[in-house]
DNA sequence: GTATTTGTAACTATTCTTGTTACAGTTATG
DNA sequence: CATAACTGTAACAAGAATAGTTACAAATAC
């Protein structure tokens, strides 16, 4: 798979709009950081600002800014906003063969797993805020 | 992303494996449950063959078998088995620009914050066997 | 008004998963 | 012991998602 880093680079973008108080930040400059295009990093910063994380200015002397501190910021929040559909493990691509037993019956199951492992993720990420993010940066 | 469903596609063999005891049951019956194809089965029964999970016998009148029984098969076992490199969110694709501070620190923090979520939804798994998943199946 | 910056569309490249064909090796069974 | 039935696996094609790139319209500070 093109494995999904879009939750990492989101994480690593609102690092350094925190970093970066209330100054706006062009995604030129993220983009630099992050090691990648522009584009990429504006895409990101979209799903960001649907989300009200960040604060967007477009023409001269624009860029973007933190929408609250990073301590009312958790990564639960970022999460969803890079990934909104994200799932930890996939179901079957095609459904099952509805004539078997175990066809007609197992997705239900796999549906409920699946369901409560995100859960588990998602209880995980609510735990830190950006704050933690930035001051784990600032400690190595 | 092509979805990986390989996780689920393995609890749906081993649930068919379950519900057939001791017989040997073919890639072939499998593939027809889970509609696919044999080779795709038999690729994940390797895996499972590897972790000691299931046992396999060549020829005719071959098949597979659980090498266990379900209560002594939890499905931590089989996620490692179905997918060793299993990762919850993927770091980044290039590494950052190391001459920026974020940059050059924040893969660690990430890394960090990855293993957790990797373990919290291990612990979760580590929680379900086998058995549970087939009583799931049946009480439908 | 001009330079700068975001937002976004459109397309290509890359990478991973899944599907398919083919065939060597193994084994039960008549 | 020949044959049919299976697994194991390689090799490749197809499919699907992410990431990178170019281009340009729209917005805005100065």
């Amino acid at each position: 798979m093109a494995a999904n880093s879009q939750f990492a680079v989101a994480v690593h973008i609102l690092a350094m709009l925190a970093k970066s108080c209330e100054e706006n930040v062009k995604s030129d400059c993220i983009a630099a950081s992050v090691n990648t295009n522009a584009v990429v990093i504006r895409r990101l910063l979209c799903g960001l600002q649907q989300a009200k994380l960040v604060v967007s200015q477009t023409g001269a002397n624009g860029g973007t800014r933190l929408a609250r501190q990073p301590e009312n910021i958790n990564l639960l929040e970022v999460y969803r906003a890079a990934l909104p559909h994200a799932e930890v493990f996939a179901l079957h691509r095609q459904t099952p063969n509805q004539k078997c037993f175990i066809g007609k019956n197992i997705s239900k199951v796999l549906e409920n797993l699946q369901a409560e492992i995100d859960e588990a993720v998602e209880e995980k990420l609510l735990r830190y805020s950006l704050a933690d993010v930035l001051e784990s940066v600032e400690r190595k």
